[in-house]
DNA sequence: GATCAAATGAAAATAATTTTTATTTGTACC
DNA sequence: GGTACAAATAAAAATTATTTTCATTTGATC
């Protein structure tokens, strides 16, 4: 993700453009991993003059309010956030070694699911799906460099 | 869920049998609602001599890790609990406004799902699988009493 | 009943996230 | 290019869910 990309996606939602949006999007966009809003911040302060830890929370939520970014649930307490340019509905695979996201080639929500709560009157609104597991790099024989062991 | 169904389950996981595991367990049993750890706390309070929040969250924990409680997913930052009788993998339902708790017959997750990781050397170790929604009385012409507007 | 590891209470610590308020900045309009 | 104003941000402090520590109590086993 470059950043005409990210001026489009703002101009888009009707948020200003500034650089930290920018930035913000264009750290987790350009990286296969998830992050935490902590490490969103440390890296972007290495490349900009300075930024604040509460607006880089800002612009996550925001971010994620809009269906740009997907948030990443963890075991432990904290928030992961991951961009992916993938439009439509999809859900990922995360890779619990490395921190990487796959993409699932689609929405494996079967119709069964929904009956149940269509006889009994009421809709759904959302879904959350995610699978956990490790990826291929993670896996394989020689344990690829980029992957980190956890 | 009574005591004695708590006791045996304790008694399963190798776990001492306290007074104070089975009012949690009693608790969160005999709810069909999701509830935190606070909210577990309050009520137990009220029927049982003295008890710690610390306490309640340690137990928790365990109940989790052994699989007996279930993790319900929202976007405060708060962790939620749910615990459900029912054998088997399955997933749940969850009600925005009345945080009823209900089953899905089946883990609606397809074969397609793992299709992309196994092709990649992957592999899947769990996944998580929330349905957000609105239930039957909550979305009835009536609104029932048993379900309040959040 | 004695023993000992496991469980708990109480208080304090931790750390992620949010709020507040003053200041700065992007955009629309001229 | 300059102005006006709402929106965005910084900095510091506040909030709050959760965890840790350590002294004390309790359940299981013999
Ligand atoms: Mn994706
Ligand atoms: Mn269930
Ligand atoms: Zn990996
Ligand atoms: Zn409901």
């Amino acid at each position: 993700m470059d950043k005409e990309q990210g001026r489009a996606i703002l101009k888009r939602l009707k948020l200003k453009i500034t650089p930290k949006r920018l930035e913000v999007m264009s750290c987790l966009g350009n990286e296969p991993l998830y992050l935490s809003a902590d490490e969103v911040w440390q890296r972007i302060k290495l490349r900009v003059a300075s930024i604040g830890l509460p607006t880089v929370y800002r612009i996550l939520d925001e971010l994620v309010a809009a269906g740009v970014i997907t948030r990443i649930f963890q075991a432990d307490r904290k928030q992961y956030y991951f961009l992916c340019t993938n439009q439509g509905h999809h859900h990922h695979f995360v890779c619990e070694s490395c921190r990487r996201v796959e993409d699932l080639e689609q929405c494996v929500l079967g119709e069964g699911a929904l009956e149940t709560v269509q006889r009994s009157g009421g809709h759904v609104t959302s879904h959350i799906l995610q699978i956990n597991g490790v990826c291929g790099a993670c896996s394989g024989p020689h344990q690829e460099a980029s992957c980190r062991t956890a």
